[in-house]
RNA sequence: GCGGGUGUGGCGGAACUGGUAGACGCGCACGACUCAAAAUCGUGUUCCGCAAGGAGUGUCGGUUCGAUUCCGACCACCCGCACCA
C-alpha cells in the first residue's frame, strides 16, 4: 500500500468538489467568533491567470486557511476588476462585445482559480462591470458631489488625436500615443475630479499609524503626497514696466531665508500674468513673448522630452519690487521649466542656492549673491560659480537683518516679518448694495500700501485705498472721508479742528492679506476620473442648457451602458451612440445631454473590498453594520505596482465614504503585504529570437548549464532572469503546471525558496523538488498510518524515544506558527522539511527489522507527529493534506480542523549543549543541565580539555557565561 | 538630483532583542538499487589545507569578552519619484 504514488490529478478535483458540496468556505456574517479579513488584489479578467496570480492567491489562501484553523471567522472573497480598455481593444480586434468578452474571460479564469484549490467564498463574488455593482458607485459619486468632494474643472490632458481619447502619462511613449502612434497633444478639457487633495494632510499623517504596511510603500505614498512647507510671497509689479491689471506676482518658496539672494522672478508659460503680458505686448505689435509661450506649451510630458529640454527663459521687461526693499527691482522672466500646477506657478530665483536657478542666471548673465555661508568657510572668500550651495547648514550673509542667523532662524524671521507686513485686505462690500451679489462670490482685493518697508524706508501713507472687482476699479481715500484702521472701516469727518471716526458696519474688511503667508504645499493633485471610453462606469450626470449640471436622481440609477454600440469609429462609442446621450432634464424636462465620459477604472477598485462585506445588499453600497464589522481588511496582499495609485485612491475613497456616512472607519487596509514577482530565465537563439521554456532543453555541463532548442538541437543562450512576460517569452502557464504536477506542487514551490516579498525564480528543478516532496509526505504518512495497529498507549507511558519524536513535531509546530504570523512562508516550509527529514529517520527506525514489532509508544508518538505534519502542510498543500488526513484514519475535513496546540513542555530540553569560546573563537561544546548556575557552568567549562589546552595552564582573565546561550573564556 | 532598499556558499536564502554564520531547498559529487538508464534512497558539499589549523557575511575603520547584527566613511547593485521652487 505504501508504495503507490499520490495522484494529484485525481485527488485535487475530488477534494475541491467535497469542499464545495459541504460549503465549508462560505462565510456567515453572524458568526460570533473574531473576524479575520484576508484579501488579495482582485484580478483584471484578461482571460488567463498567470504565475503572478498563482503566487498572490496562494499566499492569501495560506493565510486564510491558517487563520480559519486558528479559530477565526475568515472572510476570503474574490471578484473581478472587469472594466477597462482591453475589453474595448478586443471588441475592435475581434468584433466581440466587451461584455461577452469580459464574462467569458471571467468564466475561464474562475475555473483556473478553482483548480488551484483556493478557499474562497464564491458566494460573494462580484464584477465591477455588473450594474448591480456600479449603480452604487454612481450613487456614491453623487454623494461625494453633494459633499463637495467632486469638482468639474479644466485640466491639461494628453490627447490622442487619432484614437480621440485622453491618455494617461504612462500611455504616452516618446510623445506619441501608445496605440495609435500619433503625436500627443496637450489639450484643456473639462473633466470630473475627486478632491483627493482635501484629504492630503490626513492621508499623509495617517501613514504613520499603518505599522503593518511595508515601510517602502509608506515612503512612496509620502513622496507622492509631497508635502512641503514654505512661504507664499508677493512681489509688487512695477507699474511703469507692467501695464497690466494685475498688481503683484505671488511666488511660492521653501527657502524664504534666501530672499536677499534673489536675482529674478520667473513665471510658468501658462501663468495668467505671463499671458496678460504677452497679450499686452502683442497689442503693441511685439509677438515675441506670445511665440515663446506657445513654443513652451507644446512640450510634451514624456520623460525623454523633459530630460533633454533646454531650460530657457524670456525676459518680459517687467520688473517687480523686492518685498523688503521697494527700490530693488528684479527682472521677470517667463521660463519653460516653471510648472503652473505646483505652488503658484511662479518662483523667485536664488541662484547661489539652487542649481537650476544658477544655471539660469549663468545663461542670462544675471549674476549671483551667496546668502548662506557653509560652516567653517570664510564668508569673504565664499564664491559661487557653477555649483549652487543647496544645503541648509550654514550662516546667513549679505542679508541685512538676517546676517548671522541659521537658515532655520532666517526662514522664521522672513516669514514672521512678511506676515505682519500687510498691504492688502480681502474685501466684502456692504450687504444690500447692488455689488453684493458679485462680490460675495468674488471679493475684490483691496490694496493699501504699508507705511514703511521692512528695511525702514518710508512709504507713502496709506491714505488712498483702491480695490477692484469685476474689472471695475473703486477708490476711497481721505478725500472721500473714509478711513481704515485695525482692519476696520471708518467714516472720517472733521468737526472744527477735530477728526472724528465712526465705524461703518457696511464695509467688512475680512481677512488681512499679508505680503507673505506660510503655506503648506502638496505635490498631490486632484484625481481626474473622466475617461472618454465606453467600457467603464457611466458618470451619472445630465447636462442641461437651462439648469446646468444636473445629477441623475437616485431613483433613476443605475445609468447603464447601452449594448448596441459600435467600435468602428475612433473616439468614445457613447458619443457616437444615436440615442443614449439624449435624455430629458430631470429638473426642467427639456432635452438635455448625458455625460458621455465614464469613470477611471481605479474608481471601481477603490471600494470593492468594502462591498464584499455584504455584496447582496441592493439599497446601498454597503450594509453599515456589516462593513464596520468586517473592515478594515486585516491582511491585503498584492503587487508593489499598486503601492501608490490603487492604495492611495482606496484610502481616499474610504475617507470620502466616511464623510458621506457610508462607513465608520478611516483606513481600508490595516495590514498590507506586497509580494515579489515571479521571474524566470530568458532564452535566446543564435539569431536573437526569444525561445519559450517549453522549447528549451537544459543540460548540466559540469558546474555550468547549457541549453538547446528541443526541436532542432541548436544551442540556446541562457539570458538574464527577468519578470515573466509575453515579449520575453519566459512565461510558464499555470494550467500546464497544475496538469503536470498538481496545484499543491505549484503552491508549495511558490512558497518555498524566496521570502514572499522578494522575487521568486521559477525553475524546473525547483518545481520537481516540490513535486518530490509531495510524494515524500505521502509515503511518510502512509508508512506512519501502517503503525496504527501498534499505537496503543497514551502519552503518560511514553519512553524517551517517543518523547524525542514528539519534541520534533511540537518544535516544528511552534516555529512554524511564529513564522506564519510574520508571513515568512519560506521559513514555514523549511520547518516542515526539517521535521519531515527527522521524522522519516525515526519512522524507519521504528519499523525496524522485519521480525520485530514496532514499540507502542513510539508508534503513538509517530502517529501524532504525522498528524501535526499534515496539519502544517494543510494551509499550503490543502488537497494532499486532506488525502493524508483520511489516510491517517480521520473522517473529518482537515480544512475544518482546528490548529494543533503546542505542548510547551516539549520545547525545552533538560540538558543543553552550549558553545564554548576562548577569546571569541569557538573551541568546544559543553553539555550542562538547563537549570545549571553560572558557577556550575564555569567549572564545567574550565574542566574541558580543549579549554585547558587553549589557556595553556594559566588562569583565565574572565569567564563570561550567558545563561542558556554561550560561554566565552577570556585568556 | 531626491527618497527607499539590498549586498552572506555554485544558486534561492536562514541566523529572534549583539552570542555556534551558512537552517531549509536547488545544484553538484560519491554511494546503494539496476545489465543499464530514469526514478528513488543514502552520504557529503563555504573557501584554503592531506591534516592540525587558518580565513570568511561588499570594502575600510570603530565600539565590545564577542559584530551578518550597533556606529562612521566608502563601494556596488536594485527600486520608486523626479524641471516640485
Amino acid at each position: 500500500m505504501a508504495n503507490d504514488r499520490y495522484n494529484a490529478r485525481e485527488a485535487e478535483p475530488r477534494w475541491q468538489k467535497i469542499w464545495d458540496e459541504r460549503g465549508i468556505f462560505k462565510t456567515p456574517n453572524d458568526d460570533p467568533r473574531p473576524k479575520y479579513y484576508v484579501l488579495e488584489m482582485f484580478p483584471y479578467p484578461s482571460g488567463r491567470i498567470h504565475m503572478g496570480h498563482v503566487r498572490n492567491y496562494t499566499m492569501g489562501d495560506v493565510v486564510a486557511r491558517y487563520k480559519r484553523a486558528k479559530g477565526f471567522n475568515v472572510l476570503h472573497p474574490m471578484g473581478w476588476d472587469a472594466f477597462g480598455m482591453p475589453a474595448e481593444n478586443a471588441a475592435m480586434a475581434n468584433k466581440v462585445h466587451p461584455r461577452e468578452w469580459t464574462y467569458a474571460n471571467i468564466a475561464a479564469m474562475k475555473a483556473q482559480l478553482k483548480s488551484m484549490g483556493l478557499s474562497l467564498d464564491w458566494a460573494r463574488e462580484l464584477a465591477t462591470c455588473d450594474p448591480a455593482y456600479y449603480k452604487h458607485q454612481q450613487r456614491m459619486f453623487l454623494d461625494f458631489l453633494a459633499a463637495g468632494l467632486v469638482e468639474r474643472k479644466q485640466s491639461k490632458v494628453n490627447w490622442d488625436p487619432v484614437d480621440q481619447t485622453v491618455l494617461a502619462n504612462e500611455q504616452v511613449i516618446d510623445g506619441r500615443g501608445w496605440r495609435s502612434g500619433a503625436l500627443v497633444e496637450q489639450r484643456e478639457l473639462t473633466q470630473w475630479f475627486f478632491k483627493i487633495t482635501a484629504f492630503a494632510e490626513q492621508l499623509l499623517t495617517a501613514l504613520d499609524k499603518l505599522d503593518r504596511w511595508p515601510e517602502k510603500v509608506r515612503t512612496m505614498q509620502r513622496n507622492w503626497i509631497g508635502r512641503s512647507e514654505g512661504l507664499r510671497i508677493k512681489f509688487r509689479l512695477d507699474p511703469a514696466t507692467a501695464p497690466l491689471q494685475e498688481k503683484e506676482i505671488q511666488v511660492f518658496t521653501t527657502r524664504p531665508d534666501t530672499l536677499f539672494g534673489a536675482k529674478f522672478v520667473a513665471l510658468a508659460p501658462d501663468h495668467p500674468i505671463a499671458n496678460a503680458a504677452a497679450i499686452a505686448a502683442a497689442n503693441r505689435g511685439d509677438n515675441t513673448l506670445l511665440t515663446f509661450i506657445a513654443q513652451s506649451m507644446q512640450r510634451g510630458t514624456a520623460q525623454a522630452v523633459i530630460d533633454t529640454a533646454e531650460k530657457v527663459g524670456f525676459d518680459t521687461g517687467i520688473k517687480v519690487s523686492h518685498p523688503f526693499d521697494p527700490n530693488w527691482k528684479l527682472p521677470v522672466y517667463v521660463a519653460n521649466f516653471i510648472l503652473m500646477d505646483y505652488g503658484t506657478g511662479a518662483i523667485f530665483g536664488c541662484p547661489a542656492h539652487d542649481q537650476r536657478d544658477l544655471d539660469f542666471v549663468n545663461k542670462y548673465g544675471l549674476g549671483n549673491t551667496p546668502v548662506v555661508c557653509p560652516p567653517n568657510v570664510d564668508p569673504k572668500s565664499f564664491v559661487i560659480t557653477d555649483k549652487a550651495y543647496e544645503d541648509e547648514a550654514g550662516t546667513l550673509i549679505n542679508s541685512h537683518f538676517l546676517d548671522g542667523m541659521t537658515v532655520k532662524q532666517a526662514k522664521e524671521e522672513v516669514a514672521s516679518r512678511l506676515e505682519k507686513d500687510i498691504w492688502g485686505y480681502k474685501l466684502q462690500l456692504p450687504l444690500g448694495t447692488k455689488e453684493r451679489a458679485a462680490t460675495a462670490e468674488k471679493p475684490g482685493t483691496l490694496v493699501t500700501p504699508a507705511s514703511k518697508d521692512a528695511l525702514g524706508n518710508p512709504l507713502p501713507p496709506p491714505f488712498d485705498i483702491s480695490w477692484e472687482f469685476d474689472s471695475k476699479s473703486y477708490q476711497w481715500g481721505l478725500g472721500s472721508g473714509h478711513w481704515i484702521a485695525n482692519h476696520r472701516y471708518f467714516d472720517r469727518s472733521v468737526i472744527g479742528q477735530k477728526e472724528q471716526f465712526e465705524e461703518r458696519k457696511m464695509l467688512h474688511l475680512t481677512e488681512p492679506v499679508p505680503v507673505g503667508q506660510r503655506q503648506v504645499q502638496y505635490r498631490l493633485r486632484d484625481w481626474g476620473i473622466s475617461r472618454q471610453r465606453y467600457w467603464g462606469c457611466p458618470i451619472p450626470i445630465i447636462h442641461c442648457e437651462a439648469c446646468g449640471i444636473v445629477p441623475v436622481p437616485a431613483d433613476s440609477l443605475p445609468v447603464t451602458l447601452p449594448d448596441d454600440v459600435s467600435f468602428e469609429k475612433p473616439g468614445n462609442p457613447l458619443d457616437h451612440h444615436p440615442t443614449w446621450k439624449h435624455v430629458a432634464c430631470p429638473q426642467c424636462g427639456k432635452p438635455a445631454r448625458r455625460e458621455i465620459d465614464t469613470m477611471d477604472t481605479f474608481v471601481d477598485s477603490s471600494w470593492y473590498y468594502s462591498r464584499f462585506s455584504d455584496p447582496w445588499i441592493e439599497t446601498a453600497p454597503t450594509d453599515r453594520a456589516a462593513v464596520d464589522a468586517w473592515l478594515p481588511v486585516d491582511q491585503y496582499i498584492g503587487g508593489i505596482e499598486h503601492a501608490i495609485l490603487h492604495l492611495l485612491y482606496s484610502r481616499f475613497f474610504i475617507r470620502a465614504m466616511k464623510a458621506t456616512d457610508r462607513v465608520g472607519f478611516d483606513e481600508p487596509f490595516a495590514g498590507l503585504f506586497t509580494q515579489g514577482m515571479v521571474v524566470h530565465e530568458t532564452y535566446r537563439t543564435a539569431d536573437g529570437a526569444y525561445a519559450a521554456p517549453t522549447e528549451v532543453a537544459i543540460v548540466p555541463d559540469g558546474e555550468a548549464r547549457r541549453a538547446t532548442l528541443v526541436s532542432t538541437g541548436q544551442p540556446i543562450e541562457i539570458g538574464p532572469i527577468e519578470k515573466m512576460s509575453k515579449s520575453k517569452r519566459n512565461t510558464v502557464d499555470p494550467d500546464e503546471i497544475i496538469a503536470a504536477f498538481g496545484a499543491d506542487t505549484a503552491r508549495w514551490f511558490m512558497l518555498s525558496d524566496s521570502p514572499p516579498d522578494r522575487d521568486v525564480i521559477w525553475t524546473e528543478e525547483g518545481v520537481k523538488g516540490a513535486s518530490r516532496f509531495v510524494q515524500r509526505v505521502w509515503r511518510f504518512v502512509r508508512e506512519a498510518a501502517d503503525l496504527r495497529p501498534h499505537a496503543t498507549v497514551s502519552a503518560s507511558e511514553f519512553g524517551p524515544r517517543a518523547v524525542q519524536i514528539r519534541k520534533i513535531a511540537h518544535r516544528a509546530l511552534a516555529a512554524y506558527s511564529a513564522d506564519m504570523e510574520r508571513l515568512r512562508f519560506n521559513l514555514c516550509v523549511a520547518q516542515v522539511y526539517d521535521a519531515v527529514n527527522r521524522l522519516e529517520t525515526e519512522l524507519r527506525d521504528a519499523h525496524g527489522p522485519q521480525d520485530k514489532e514496532p514499540d507502542p509508544d513510539v508508534s503513538s508518538a509517530l502517529l501524532e507527529a504525522a498528524e501535526i505534519v499534515v496539519q502544517l502542510i494543510a494551509p499550503m498543500m490543502p488537497h494532499l493534506a486532506e488525502e493524508c488526513w483520511a489516510a491517517l484514519g480521520r473522517s473529518t475535513l482537515i480544512a475544518a480542523t482546528p490548529w494543533p496546540v503546542v505542548e510547551p513542555g516539549l520545547l525545552l530540553d533538560d540538558a543543553i549543549t552550549l558553545p564554548v569560546q576562548v577569546n571569541g573563537k569557538k573551541r568546544a561544546d559543553v553539555t550542562v543541565p538547563r537549570q545549571a548556575g553560572k558557577e556550575e557552568v564555569e567549572a564545567a567549562v574550565l574542566a574541558l580539555d580543549a579549554v585547558k589546552r587553549a589557556l595553556d595552564g594559566k588562569p583565565p582573565k574572565k569567564v563570561i557565561v550567558v545563561p542558556q546561550r554561550i560561554i566565552n573564556v577570556v585568556a
